[in-house]
DNA sequence: AGGGCCTTGAT
DNA sequence: TCAAGGCCC
């Protein structure tokens, strides 16, 4: 018997651990909810529902295949092997499953994979969350890059040679008939991800709706965050619902010649999509980054100012700036935030509040429906400029002008920040020289000398590090 | 995937 | 006054 173990790779389709354990024999399936391990990662609650819903859809799609699926409830990464001890009764030759690249998980794989040499079960594992995988690319001196930019060239490039390779779903395998061992059956979710489908037509139909009607438009609008112009297919790439190979073998079939072009919506579009290869990428290269490390050594020594009634504001979005504000109001109550919305926050937090980037970082993590380690890390330590290709630590967004830039009419912010719905288009983007005071809390900064103190501190934590160095 | 501040030259 | 451009952080 083969076993198949689903971690973040929850699809029938282009999963090369089903195909190649269907490929060999009789196969079952399993998935271990593991609550108190998600918890250590703070991922977020809603998240932890779409991924009990998915498994559960993945279990009926599995059963088209005659592929039994055991929803288990467990606790711990620790204690999976004694669901393994159950279930080798059975006669599992091999476990099959897809790497993951943070460190509990690459520990939990190291030790089962060892356990189960010593009962004699054989272990086999495919790299296949990134498109190229990791530790196959690198620079002129042998080294991972450090900048997206030629990152991405060679990405390009070797896309063009290689294509991308999608498998196709597995054929039905003859009905198994299994005396099945007494396992904690899974637990359901809080439904706080109902707004989510995760049936994989659906996921499938959304994607081709965006290649197909979307995509053209993408780089135009995408920072436009009152529209629905992004793919909003994170979540799904987040827990393998879907694969990056899915998207981009349905961005090329749709778009075709345009994907060449470096202007077009869709190249922008796959644009977003290596920067996740380019992240996860990065972790595997600099393991230390799991352990909250940033990457640029010498900006570990700035001195954040970590006011936690500042970092209560902001998480509760009552920041004064109405753009911010409004942003994480819609994280708090949606589980999700528009792209060009988490870099503002973030620069707020950090070149606005001085507030440890690390701190923002695990709020995110605690709060997104699509959290992944390496693209949250990526993108937190980009807009702290503490990162690998991070933005210069002397930019810093106005969230006043981004948000005139942006949301240029407030329908954004009139959406997510009613007591402000009614001012008008010039006036709902810094509320504050009004004569009547309403319910709007006042601006926690002056964004202006914040901007200067940021300035400061980076320069300190430069000087401080040339110091140390003489 | 910035913005503050200054200069310049057009209104 | 103010848009545009350059320089700087």
């Amino acid at each position: 018997m083969q076993l198949v173990w689903f971690r973040s790779d929850l699809r029938v389709l282009d999963n090369m651990a089903l195909t190649e354990a269907m490929a060999q024999g009789p196969t079952i399936a399993l998935f271990v909810a593991c609550p108190q391990s998600w918890q250590q990662h703070d991922m977020a609650p809603v998240k932890q529902d779409l991924i009990r819903r998915r498994v559960q859809a993945l279990q009926q799609e599995l059963a088209g295949l005659n592929v039994p699926l055991l929803l288990v409830e467990g606790s711990t990464y620790q204690k999976i092997q004694s669901v393994f001890e159950q279930l080798l009764p059975l006669g599992i030759a091999r476990v099959y499953s897809e790497a993951e690249y943070e460190l509990r998980e690459r520990r939990r794989d190291e030790s089962l994979q060892n356990w189960l040499a010593v009962q004699g079960v054989a272990w086999w594992q495919c790299d296949r969350q990134c498109v190229f995988a990791p530790g196959s690319f690198v620079n002129g001196i042998g080294a991972m890059y450090q900048v997206y930019t030629p990152f991405k060239k060679r990405w390009l490039q070797r896309f063009a040679e290689q294509g991308v390779q999608v498998l196709a779903k597995p054929k039905p395998q003859a009905p198994v008939v299994l005396d099945l061992p007494e396992l904690t059956p899974m637990q359901s979710g809080d439904n706080s991800s109902a707004d989510w489908f995760v049936h994989q037509d659906e996921v499938l139909q959304q994607l081709r709706r965006f290649c197909q009607q979307q995509v053209q438009d993408y780089k135009k609008l995408r920072d436009v965050p009152a529209l629905d112009a992004t793919s909003r297919l994170s979540p799904y790439l987040a827990i393998g619902a879907l694969s990056v190979r899915q998207c981009l073998a349905r961005l090329q079939f749709e778009v075709g010649v345009d994907l060449q072009q470096s202007e077009s919506g869709a190249s922008v579009w796959l644009s977003e999509l290596i920067w996740r290869d380019f992240y996860k990428h990065v972790l595997v290269a600099w393991p230390d980054l799991i352990k909250h490390q940033p990457f640029q050594a010498e900006t570990a020594a700035i001195v954040w100012r970590n006011d936690k009634t500042l970092f209560q504001a902001w998480c509760e979005g009552n920041t004064g700036y109405p753009l911010v504000d409004a942003a994480m109001r819609q994280l708090n109550q949606t589980g999700w935030m528009h792209n060009r919305l988490r870099m503002v926050v973030a620069s707020f937090l950090v070149k606005d509040l001085h507030i440890d980037w690390r701190w923002g970082e695990q709020y995110f993590m605690s709060r997104l429906i699509d959290g992944d380690f390496a693209a949250n890390n990526g993108g937190w330590q980009w807009a702290a400029s503490t990162g690998t290709d991070a933005a210069p630590y002397f930019r810093i967004f106005n969230p006043v002008t981004q948000s005139e830039r942006f949301d240029p009419d407030g329908a954004f912010i009139r959406k997510w920040v009613p007591e402000l719905a009614k001012l008008s288009s010039k006036q709902i983007h810094w509320p504050h020289k009004l004569p009547i005071g309403n319910t709007y809390p006042a601006a926690v900064v002056d964004h202006a000398k914040a901007r200067q103190v940021t300035l400061e501190l980076f320069r300190q934590a430069r000087q401080q590090s040339d110091d140390a160095d003489e």
